[in-house]
DNA sequence: CCGTATCCCTGGCGATACTG
DNA sequence: CAGTATCGCCAGGGATACGG
């Protein structure tokens, strides 16, 4: 804590747009959730993927779900039975991503009560 | 790399959907690179700011500078002087999240190319 | 069970114009 | 300079229905 922290510095402001573009797509609330759902439960099926994160839609999964193995963060495996199994779980690459994504979980679940009171404060300087 | 990481875990359901309500509002495009360019530069007027976070509209910049400010993420001081001077700078709270989202930053930029190859792989395998 | 396709509507966001 | 206010568009995402 407290320590310095540098960003990567991109010469070529081709690469800086890449970047971020990548961070667009990426920083996106329920890429973040199935990561973590993924992450703490290994290989799960769609149904229980859906159960897992809390309060998305079907088409939304599916979606996230898609562009996640676009983007080869997670692989899709389609077991050929009846009635049909689809199972997600992560790459290597999805799982440093996770990683990554880690610690901005740990600092929100650790700083949650500071943000509550940070806008208390906010809110009563400004016209309640 | 490939070490193992945890999430934090929530027994309180209601503190878990306040964490989540958190990453939903600070895991977005414009708050991170905010995080990144006021880290960067330091202390930074609002037209500057404007400068630096490429492509962003002076109302997006306006509403994501509130809402971190609401939420503790930075300081914004007033200068009474003529024409108006507004300076906007990291607090504590903001700098440690800057650190957290550093690590996603330097993970995009060290796999943008993996990302490329995966898409490319993925659209050919898929009809174009 | 695991999706895709369609409808529909809210709200996010840019553009523009105006104030202190 | 540093905002607020207003309008208008269209994409994100829910709900629903249907297909393999």
């Amino acid at each position: 804590m407290a320590v310095s922290h540098e960003y990567p510095e991109n010469l070529d402001p081709r690469v800086e747009a890449l970047v971020t573009e990548v961070i667009g797509r990426v920083a996106d609330k329920w890429t973040m959730i199935v990561l973590e759902v993924l992450t703490e439960h290994g290989e799960l099926r769609f149904s229980r993927l859906a159960q897992l994160a809390e309060g998305i839609s079907q088409k939304m999964l599916t979606q996230t779900l898609r562009q996640m193995e676009r983007d080869g963060l997670v692989i899709r495996t389609i077991h050929p039975v009846i009635p049909p199994k689809v199972e997600y779980r992560l790459t290597d690459l999805g799982f440093t991503l996770s990683e990554a994504f880690c610690g901005v979980w740990a600092w929100a679940a650790h700083n949650v009560d500071r943000i509550a009171e940070a806008r208390r404060s906010f809110d009563s300087r400004n016209g309640n």
